[in-house]
DNA sequence: CCATCTTTGTGCACGCGTTCACAAAGACAT
DNA sequence: ATGTCTTTGTGAACGCGTGCACAAAGATGG
């Protein structure tokens, strides 16, 4: 296998564009539910319809991992899938540990998307003691003192923090102290990092803040317009936002 | 800009760039702990390094709102924080209504951020009628045949899909027929909808494999640069990204 | 073996977003 | 009032991401 690895135009040096990493995900999604189904091959114009995406932007995002697609027929779906997966570093084993382990933390735990790809719970982490030993999702929770032996034993690198916000900042702390240079931060905090760590944020609020401002603006507009025009047809185009022209938007931000 | 723009070039006169837009939340969380902690006025640079984003960025995004500074001293904090938080709509309030109520919507139920700005559960739905009437955050759950009665009767603009992946799509079409014009979806699927309906996603895995990506390619370097350079020095510079620089990324697209 | 048809891969242009750098504006002291 | 000092607001340059449009590449059929 390895076969297209020929002649590796850009892999390290160069670097894939961030805007096609955080697209790559969304093409594997695609891509395993076609291998499920047993399809072989697959043009980008389905593909990219299946992923929500424009076609000329799949084709070009592709293109930054190599030739991987065959003219005049598309793309091999167990070969992309192995070559995205790779590319991505889903075939290796990423021990992950959640610290805190409330509603959300639970809710991550029980969370399929994580055990289906290359991750792997390695420990729920609370720092109440009371939860101590208690199994959620089948793991037994243990308390914020392990944290620093079990990221060292497990040579974790990722962590998830879904503490409240109070917390963040120190759990954080320690988990870089500790060694994990990649966190995905559910807490509604920026959170301050040494040079090499990556911060990942997930905000609830912000994304219903984002969406209030359209919900807003669509409704001022609708207003203004049915001043002007009364009839019902033509009332629902301010905006617009389906898949079709396709619209990405930076949600969540480096923190 | 983000969703698809198709037509109407300048979002209307009162056009605010869709990544300004993603970014007034931020601020408005750090101006709400100034304002808790009685700060006065705060210059961009201190409030931007509070945001975790550069301090020219800041100025301006606060330019497309107006002039709301005053050279020499800096921002009112208090008026910046009801000029945001109308611009956002946060000013009224916006009925929401959960779908899916497994361990993520009873996390998302139980989210203080709700409530703490202008958003309001109106009602937690989940197909299971063995759910019907236990509250979950002091809400009662309500089956999804009473979906669109509710959405009706209570105006909701907003619905949130914390549904498996199977169910999301269909979800989502009774949502929008409904009435439901801005939906956050937490399903890992790409949602279909009509032209006008604004769909931001956030998803769990697509957040674990953009990390994973980096943390490989963080590996690879620094083994690269182990046979190369040995000292301990310049060790931790690879793509970086803490938020001095500041880097934002596309992560949650449109779908 | 040639013609035709399909689909990829990409050069190019365009527009958005970020950042720099500085003039303008106001506060404050004298 | 005048000068100095601070901080805003923004013009301009630059880089990145997107989408168009097309040539190249390969499949397919005669």
């Amino acid at each position: 296998m390895a076969t297209g690895r020929t002649h590796r135009p850009a892999t390290r040096s160069r670097g894939i564009p961030e805007a096609t990493v955080a697209r790559l995900p969304l093409y594997l999604r695609a891509l395993t539910a076609l291998s499920e189904r047993s399809v072989p091959t697959v043009s980008s114009e389905e593909l990219a319809a299946a992923a929500g995406v424009n076609s000329a932007k799949l084709r070009k995002d592709f293109s930054y991992l190599g030739s991987y697609g065959t003219r005049g027929v598309g793309y091999d779906v167990e070969y992309l899938v192995y070559q995205i997966s790779r590319e991505l570093g889903l075939t290796q084993d990423w021990p992950v540990v959640i610290v805190g382990i409330g509603n959300l933390g639970a809710a991550l735990a029980n969370y399929g998307g994580f055990a289906s790809r290359g991750f792997r719970v390695a420990a729920l982490i609370d720092a109440d003691a009371g939860m101590a030993g208690k199994p959620v999702a089948g793991i037994p929770v243990q308390h914020t003192d392990e944290l620093e032996k079990i990221i060292q034993d497990d040579g974790v690198s990722i962590g998830v923090i879904a503490t409240p916000a109070g917390a963040a900042q120190q759990v954080c702390d320690r988990l870089v102290a500790a060694g994990v240079t990649s966190i995905l931060n559910f807490a509604p905090t920026v959170l301050n990092v040494p040079e090499g760590v990556d911060v990942r944020k997930v905000d609830l609020s912000i994304e219903l803040q984002i969406l209030a401002f359209h919900e807003q603006r669509k409704a001022g507009e609708e207003a203004a317009a049915d001043t002007v025009v009364p009839p019902v047809a033509a009332r629902k185009q301010p905006h617009s936002t389906d898949q079709g022209p396709d619209g990405d938007v930076p949600a969540v931000m480096q923190a």
